[in-house]
RNA sequence: GGGCUCCUAGCUCAGCUUGGAUAGAGCGACGUCCUCCUAAUAUUAUGGAGUGGAAAGACGUAGGUCGCGGGUUCAAAUCCCGCGGAGCCCGCCA
């Protein structure tokens, strides 16, 4: 069942189409000349603008031609024209009627497809180096993905959450290090701590170290030459660390209220021969090659200039050549990263085992992980993949879609996305974790900030109970960090500001809430029990407040559907706010429950009804939730 | 040397992919927004009480060479070319 605004919205287009056919007329993309915030009418048309000069007619007599060929469309109520553009009015009553019963049939649910795609998306996020508690750069990370897939499930694709464990990593085998070496550091680790906070202390006293002593980095690497050897002490060691570690970053997660589906682990890469069977096909297609001699004697390269469809931004390269394994035999992470993603796309399938990482997420489903043991599994293979990396990484990424290409998986590739934002940096510079510069701006601080805030902002003569003032600050709290973060567009840069970051006005998810709390309390207050739309009076739809709204209402799940075409969330804020808004100048104008008659309460209960479902549907895309009351 | 991203109101940002009617938000600034009581000259100030689904709000005003210069077009913030400023990337690191 397809919603009333996209029945309205194909018929608006096949309308002007047969009209334009019949004049004689053929223009490709209608659809891109409708917009719905047109200065006269709903909906409006500038297609015999675009028209007119090929068509040899003025713009305003054209678009007259135009209209009157238009014949009878559902929903619109007549159609008139100025300035060249056609304007369609709609049937406020009949729209109206149609788009309320779609969303109560539906509630929630009317944000989403009906359509269950069978094709999966696989998001990539937060791959965070285990080495040191999230900072507020990689809860942007983490929020980008999760809304990400979250907007994918809503689209009726079958999600799968992946996080990579960079097990295997220089920064590893130096937070290894450290842990080997406690005592020379001088620092007591404290059993009570949070690992990842922990193991982070560990990992920026190796590096002031190193900044003494340089020639340490010698004994780093030959942990890092063992941490790669399967059955060393020091792998074993690396491993064990690295899974305290992510039991420690999720609790973090969790109280983001993020969930994955399965961890895939370097190490695991490696050990379960991926990374082999990459590199064989690599060799097989002529891609890679080993020099005997001169610079990169007995590494495998891959030579730039022998990739196919080379983009610009491999021109002019200050190296012609990408070392993929390092003459000592190891591989470097460019490597994994192409083995990685030919699994993720099904190009290699099949290797690696899965068991439970965790018998049960708070979301009730269980976390997998990639071995050791266990059993196969249906992951990887998706159909498409999203990459939630920051920007800096974006020739790594290009490089590995280039690489895909040239062994002939073009058509893959392109469904590869490597969603690239902007890095938040601190007023006083960027956030390295190496320099410890996240300390006071990890995850679990602002987490924490926030949640003060929320609580103090909540009236002491309020009749909440302890536990509900809790849930209630936990709620606006993550939601003021996550709207925050997702209300940028994604490829710009963020300078972190506690006064942004814990904004709880304007545009900012807490306003949101709070629209949603207005219209719970109505809701309650009415006693009503069947809020259909049935033996309402359709005349309360002709004003123009009520019916902005509803229309507003009716575009919900197309906002979806283009905030996961162009990768934006911030298209989904920015129409929450707009929602927002339109409910409030409802609810400031137009009284509910004072109304004149039964049918006429009816049916503005019916609208604010259908707002609260459809806010609180879109909130849970982005991960926030509803709350009846604050 | 090459490449990528950003530049829109005092500040933070939407809008640009698909050109369209008057370039939009938030913050900040200024102003307005329920009833009753409360001194003198008062539709005032101050203090207090109350009501409603509501003040964690709404509305209004001021604020713009859309970085600069060309070009394409009936029409450019949007597309193309050039220039400038800011940041980032191109490693046998990850």
């Amino acid at each position: 069942m397809s919603s009333p605004y996209a029945v309205l919205k194909n018929s608006i287009e096949k309308g002007i189409g047969e009209s334009l056919a019949a004049l004689g007329y053929s223009f490709q993309n209608i659809n891109g000349t409708i917009e719905t915030k047109g200065v006269a009418g709903d909906i409006s048309c500038s297609v015999a603008l675009r028209l007119s000069g090929a068509a040899g007619k003025s713009r305003e007599e054209l678009a007259d031609r135009i209209a009157s060929g238009i014949g009878r469309i559902a929903f619109v109520e007549k159609v008139t024209t100025e300035n060249g553009f056609i304007n369609f009015h709609l049937d406020k009553p009949a729209f109206s009627k149609e788009a309320i019963a779609y969303i109560m049939k539906r509630r929630e649910g009317s944000v989403r497809s009906d359509e269950r795609k069978t094709a999966k998306m696989i998001v990539e996020y937060p791959s965070v180096n285990p080495v040191h508690p999230w900072h507020v750069g990689q809860v942007r990370s983490a929020i980008l993905g999760d809304v990400m897939s979250n907007i994918y499930e809503a689209c009726g694709y079958v999600v799968e959450r992946e996080d990579y464990i960079d097990d295997l990593g220089l920064q590893m085998a130096e937070a290894v290090w450290g842990t080997i070496n406690a005592e020379r550091l001088g620092i007591e680790r404290d059993a009570k701590k949070k690992f990842d906070h922990a193991v982070g202390e560990v990992y920026v006293s190796v590096n002031r170290l190193l900044e003494r002593e340089p020639q340490l980095i010698g004994d780093i690497k030959k942990v890092l030459a063992s941490m790669e050897q399967d059955g060393t002490y020091e792998s074993k060691l690396s491993r064990e660390m690295a899974e305290e570690y992510v039991r420690a970053e999720y609790l973090t997660a969790f109280d983001f209220g993020m969930y994955h589906n399965v961890l895939i682990w370097e190490s695991d890469i490696v050990r379960n021969n991926l990374l082999g069977a990459a590199l064989g096909i690599l060799k097989e297609k002529g891609i890679t090659k080993r020099p005997s001699e001169g610079k990169y004697a007995n590494c495998v390269v891959i030579d730039i200039k022998d990739l196919k469809n080379l983009p610009k931004e491999l021109s002019g390269l200050r190296e012609e050549s990408k070392v993929l394994v390092r003459s000592d035999g190891t591989p470097n992470y460019l490597a994994k990263d192409i083995a990685f993603h030919m699994w993720k796309l099904g190009i290699i399938k099949d290797c690696f085992l899965f068991r439970k990482f965790m018998e049960s997420q708070p979301n009730g489903a269980p976390l997998y992980t990639t071995g050791p043991g266990g059993d196969r599994m249906d992951f990887g293979g998706g159909y498409g993949a999203i990459n939630t990396i920051d920007s800096r990484q974006s020739y790594e990424q290009m490089l590995i879609r280039v690489v895909l290409d040239s062994i002939g998986e073009g058509e893959r590739v392109a469904m590869l996305k490597h969603l690239a934002y902007g890095v938040v940096e601190l007023e006083s510079g960027p956030l390295a974790g190496r320099r410890g510069t996240f300390a006071g701006y990890t995850a679990d601080d602002l987490l924490r900030e926030a949640k003060e805030m929320a609580k103090s902002m909540i009236k002491k003569g309020d009749l909440m109970g302890a536990a509900q003032r809790e849930s209630v600050a936990r709620a606006v709290a993550i939601s003021a960090i996550k709207f925050e973060f997702l209300k940028v567009s994604p490829e710009r840069k963020i300078v972190f500001s506690w006064k942004r970051a814990l904004n709880f006005e304007g545009d900012s998810g807490p306003y949101c809430q709070y629209t949603y709390a207005r219209a719970a309390r109505i809701l309650e207050k009415s006693g009503l029990t069947h809020s259909g739309i049935d033996g309402a009076d359709l005349s309360q739809f002709t004003d123009e407040r009520v019916f902005s709204l509803v229309k507003l209402m009716a575009m919900a799940h197309s906002m979806v559907e283009k905030a996961a075409a162009e990768y934006r969330p911030n298209v989904i804020t920015e129409y929450i706010i707009d929602l927002a808004v339109s409910f409030s100048r409802f609810y400031e104008n137009i009284p509910v429950l004072k109304s004149n008659t039964e049918e006429e309460a009816r049916s503005k209960l019916a609208v604010v009804s259908a707002f609260a479902h459809t806010m609180r549907g879109m909130l849970g895309v982005l991960g926030i939730e509803a709350i009846d009351s604050m």
